[in-house]
DNA sequence: ACCAGATACTTGCACACGCACTATATCGGC
DNA sequence: GCCGATATAGTGCGTGTGCAAGTATCTGGT
């Protein structure tokens, strides 16, 4: 056994909890944001993303990231969210290969009922993770995150 | 705009952090393993979940909880794996609704090759998160995490 | 000007997942 | 002991996903 064997037990500690506890919340956001808005946490979170952009275009592939998602499945969450008219596909003139996509007012309005549900959900799944052992660590941590930008 | 606002926005941000650095770490965990060893994330899981328990059986709602999957989910799983000859179901005596689960010797050798390679995948995809900005917060408190048990 | 290689999105296909439902086993009140 | 209520695992079905291949566009070297 090296000497780093510690540490590695450590990371993989780390990420046991980390998927533990992504997995609870992405759970309970599913279920609450599926049965009031029918919306997916995926499909929530390129909207959310994209009103973060407020005024600005995202490409397909910024989208890709924002989302965690292939290419593919990137294309086929517009392709259904251009269908219930909540966003749009605009062809960008500079290069014509690139897509940007914007939200349209039945986009932005749907957002505005939903992250109500959103931010509830999101704070009981967390309340009911700090009362779990060995997520309440995490929890804590994730609280104390220095507020990006 | 109420006074808790700020909280949410926070809880918001770290969520998005949170699966961002999930994302992250899932992905090249899973190109990984499926080209080294055949083998998908969730299925590492189980068996690392299942040695974890050595000389002793999990439930298959133990084992459900243990991948973040459904009961459904969890079925199929190991009829995969048992399929392949990595573990194997045993009902047990005293609840016959129950069904435990028990590494193979394949199962338990599979395992130790695929290891290395999940640590050394898992070390890498942290680097690189440390050297994101907005995940590298995250990535060194999930260091810091005190060691559970 | 042209062509090879890179980049951005889309499509074909196989597959794992969740939900709703079913089957079997256990437990508690009577 | 019996019967409804509950728990555990498995099945049918629809759907979202990733990979690999395909198409269109851009870029850089010659």
């Amino acid at each position: 056994m090296g000497i780093g064997d510690d540490a590695i037990e450590i990371r993989a500690q780390g990420w046991r909890t980390l998927a533990a506890l992504h997995g609870l919340i992405e759970t309970s956001l599913e279920r609450a944001l599926q049965a009031g808005h029918d919306l997916s946490v995926v499909e929530y979170t390129v909207l959310d993303a994209l009103s973060r952009q407020d005024g600005w275009h995202m490409r397909m592939s910024q989208l890709a990231r924002a989302a965690a998602l292939s290419g593919s499945a990137t294309t086929r969450l517009v392709t259904r969210l251009e269908q219930r008219g909540l966003l749009t596909r605009i062809l960008c003139a500079d290069d014509r290969r690139g897509i940007y996509t914007e939200l349209t007012p039945a986009g932005s309005e749907l957002l505005a009922q939903t992250r109500p549900t959103h931010d509830r959900v999101l704070t009981d799944a967390l309340a009911q993770a700090e009362a779990t052992p060995e997520l309440a660590p995490l929890v804590d941590a994730l609280h104390r995150l220095p507020a990006a930008r």
